[in-house]
DNA sequence: CGGGTTATTGATGGTGTTCAAGGGGTGTGG
DNA sequence: CCACACCCCTTGAACACCATCAATAACCCG
């Protein structure tokens, strides 16, 4: 099922204990599971201090997902918003028609729920297995309130994803089909660092579809271009994702 | 130089009396700019009590800006933060090769600052006279740490635009040629409606060409939509923008 | 092994781009 | 006040990029 790379770097790490709800926080000497999370240091919990981690941990309640299952859908009563812990969760809209936008998607550390209305305006579901960091909405929202910092470290995370998606903007105005996957490429390598370290190999948890939809083309390009520059010796085909063969060539097609 | 539509929704208004520095703030008696400002209640200086709005203001300094005016360029070193009081910014991004992609215009009551690194990720100027009130960023974010209500205003608007940016990427990435137009028309239409009230008349301070950078499409393209939609009686031309005829089947185009 | 899904590859065609020329409005200077 | 220049927009014709259609191949999982 899932592939070499994808158990390296996305999948959850299947001998870390099982969390339940943080009842134990309360009792001294008692660990917290915040204090052993994989992303404890990168995800918007960094902005709580190792004493006050306990008030948001109260809130959480673990969640694992089995690979492709949806997490929400869009106009469904956005109550929740959630922390990857591990995995790979797709985040998309569609047309009426069928025609589907990939919006993003999110790896360990990634919050999920900034741009919320009432209702989810966009879909998620996962790629591979997956683990999530569940709280309620009103009361997270409510303890942001309550602790500047963690409201200082979401309003930088939306900031951030601003930028990113304006990044995305650019790509899928003014990028030509190549730029556009080689962008991708890149990118998602760049994300995957942050958490599992520069490395040639970039796992694609997303399927080929997936990232035609998320750059605006359709499977058949995608496959062309990548299939290319695998004739081209500039990526070479891994199960579950690709080998960087050629650094300068791959960011040479974007010429910029 | 700028015409009747312009002139009535969105230019600045010549009457109003020139701003200062708000320095009269802090003497009894003396009216506050801010009390008197058209976008008091939209903007997110709305986070400011009465009380509190003097802080605020105390860090203001309004600027005019002519017609076709730099506000700032990309890789500028990110000193201010801005919001728009009258007329229209354009936002967008360059390429090396010239190409363009236009992320965003911004209208009164529009926050300019919220995706910001140390240096600006894009451009902005005016494209029609524009008033705004400028803030040094590192002393508005100081004061967003101290004044909780204006930071959640600050963290609402990065959601609202990240919203809207996740919109814009299902018509870049998923939509016709046409249906783009359209969107376009239709939302900017709708963006104008909170400043100056539902109407069939859109004023379009950009051009075509900004049409087209922001669509992701040609200025011949463009063109050739809106031709083919004033021959259909659909929309009407009108000095400075469009007249919209024909709601329905310009809603018709969207087909979502 | 076999069924279904996903990816690849090829042939053809359409939507929007590119190239090119002309129109219309506005501001300026004679 | 008119002439001219400039810019922006419009319109037409040819082309290109990528989509569509179709068939096969690879893969995964039951």
């Amino acid at each position: 099922m899932t592939s070499a790379l994808e158990d390296a770097v996305i999948s959850p790490d299947v001998e870390a204990p099982a969390r339940q709800p943080a009842i134990c926080a309360s009792v001294p000497g008692c660990k917290s599971i915040c204090e052993t999370c994989r992303v404890r240091l990168y995800a918007v919990c960094s902005a709580m201090s190792d004493d006050d981690i306990s008030d948001l941990e109260i809130l959480s309640h673990h969640l694992d997902l089995p690979p492709r299952t949806p997490l929400f859908l869009a106009g469904d009563s956005a109550r929740h918003v959630f922390t990857v812990t591990s995995g790979a969760i797709r985040l998309q809209r569609d047309l009426a028609d069928g025609r589907r936008q990939v919006i993003g998607f999110a790896m360990p550390g990634d919050f999920i729920g900034l741009s919320l209305d009432e209702n989810y305006s966009f879909s998620a579901d996962s790629l591979v297995p997956s683990s999530l960091c569940r709280f309620e909405r009103a009361a997270f929202m409510a303890l942001s309130r309550q602790k500047p910092p963690l409201l200082q470290r979401l309003h930088l995370n939306a900031t951030h994803e601003l930028t990113i998606a304006q990044d995305h903007m650019v790509v899928l105005g003014r990028r030509r089909a190549e730029e556009r996957v080689a962008a991708f490429i890149l990118r998602w390598r760049q994300r995957l660092a942050r958490v599992s370290g520069k490395s040639a190999n970039v796992p694609l948890p997303m399927g080929r579809q997936d990232i035609a939809d998320h750059l605006g083309l359709t499977i058949e390009t995608v496959s062309r271009i990548m299939a290319r520059w695998m004739r081209d010796r500039i990526i070479l085909d891994v199960p579950g994702g690709v080998r960087v063969l050629d650094d300068e060539r791959l960011s040479g097609a974007l010429s910029d």
